[in-house]
This record gives structure tokens, C-alpha cells and sequence, in this order.
DNA sequence: TGACTATATTCGATTTGGCATATATAATAG
DNA sequence: CTATTATATATGCCAAATCGAATATAGTCA
């Protein structure tokens, strides 16, 4: 993993928080993510696109949903840098989280979010 | 400091390697950064002028020379992001420390190249 | 078919590097 | 001492490249 393309990665608000809520929640199905981030699905999608590309997130499909989680293979260096950052940048993704946590658990999150 | 202004910062092949060699030796100056980096002038001074701007660096004139370090208030987060990536890719900076070491030390390094 | 996800296209905004030039400090000549 | 020159650094301007968002479209699966 090239420092620099690991980090343009984390150099847009988007792609950062995805992988924060990601990194909190194990795993997310963009629809999750499209609706904690407020963002359109393509726009999430292309995001997810570039961090797979990368590397630094795999996909797991289960019938029509995709999941995203953070790759087994993603640098040591790489996973401490994101769990600094989101343990010292609450304010940064307070909003989404508490968005996410208003969505309830699964799997009723699921059925109500993602049907 | 914002997260992703920081993660910016470092996803520049340029700025990482400034900020790197900055963590190495503490304090740099602009035509040491250039002839280690290989980069023109007004490259180098322009990318230290984003990791000023941006908090990350803070600068000292002595005499005609501006020596560039790490900020004092830089977040511990930010310093740790740093430190992790300079431990885990040797290969990135690897040319240029070397270039920068067969530069010899100061202050014999700044009579022969800051003159 | 309908729901979920991915990609292509287009456009405007931002970023980057090169070149020329401006500024600041120091050294030197007259 | 002042004027000039040299060195170090910063900045303005331009062209090329990259990036991000929106929209439309396509693929995939129940």
C-alpha cells in the first residue's frame, strides 16, 4: 500500500467517513451508509469503488446487498492510523454516527433502510 | 485540525516526503528539502507553505535561511500518524534520506549546499 | 418487474508544476 | 555609509491534470 494513495483516500470527508463507520460497525451495505451520510447512492458508491481499488476495503455479497468491511490484508500501519483518527475526532463524525444509531440494530435496520 | 486537511497534506508524494524527512532530522531548510527531494524551488516552498497554512509546520529565520518543524501544537493523533508511517515505508523515503545523508551533516551539509 | 448497486458521461472546481518575478537578508564594492 | 550584487525564500500567473458531484444508464438478484 503506497503512504500517499492510502492517504488521498482519507483526504475527503466522504471516503472518511465511510471508513470510520465502517471501522465502528464492522461492516455497512451502502445503503447504510447512504443513509447515515446523507449522500446520494451513487455518490457512495463511487467512493467504495476507489477505497476497494485500493485496497483498503472488500466486499461481501449477500443476495442483493453489498457489503463493505475493512480488508484482512490492509496494513497494520495502516488500521492505527484510522482508529487514531476516529478516536480523536469525535465531533468529526458525531453527527453520522448518532444517524446511524437512530437507524436502530439489525436486522430491523435492514428491513426498514434497505427494502 | 480538521482530519481530512491533515490527510491532504499527506497525499502528496512531495509533502509526505518534506514531512518525513522533517520528522528525521527536526528542522530543515528550504535548499536542504530541494536538494534531498531533487524539486525546484519554488516546489518545495510552495507545498511548505500548504503544511504552514495548514498548522502542520512552523518556521524559524535565521538569517537568510527559514528552517522548517514539525508544529508544537500538532495533535499527538497527527505526530503518531507520522511516526507510524515513516516506521512501516522505508522504501518510500528511502532514496532521499540516503541522498540527504551523503549530504553530511551540518553545519558542513548547509556550507556546501546553502551557499 | 422492482430493489439494490455499479459505472459512464459531463462539467465545474481544485490542484499541481513551471516559469518568471518579487522580497528579504547578507556580503561586497566604491 | 550607501549602492550593488548575491543568495535564500516566497508568490503571481498560466496550462495541464486531477477530482468530485450530478445525472443518466446499466448490471444483478429476488
Amino acid at each position: 500500500m503506497h503512504p500517499t494513495d492510502f492517504f488521498k483516500c482519507l483526504a475527503d470527508d466522504t471516503r472518511l467517513n465511510i471508513l470510520l463507520l465502517i471501522l465502528r460497525e464492522r461492516e455497512l451495505c451502502v445503503c447504510e451508509l447512504k443513509t447515515a451520510l446523507g449522500a446520494s447512492q451513487p455518490k457512495i458508491s463511487r467512493h467504495l469503488a476507489l477505497l476497494k481499488k485500493t485496497g483498503i476495503v472488500t466486499t461481501n455479497r449477500q443476495q442483493q446487498w453489498v457489503y463493505y468491511r475493512l480488508a484482512e490484508q490492509l496494513p497494520h500501519w495502516c488500521r492505527q492510523t484510522l482508529e487514531q483518527c476516529a478516536a480523536n475526532n469525535d465531533a468529526f463524525i458525531a453527527s453520522h454516527v448518532q444517524r446511524l444509531q437512530g437507524m436502530g440494530d439489525r436486522p430491523e435496520r435492514l428491513k426498514k433502510y434497505c427494502h
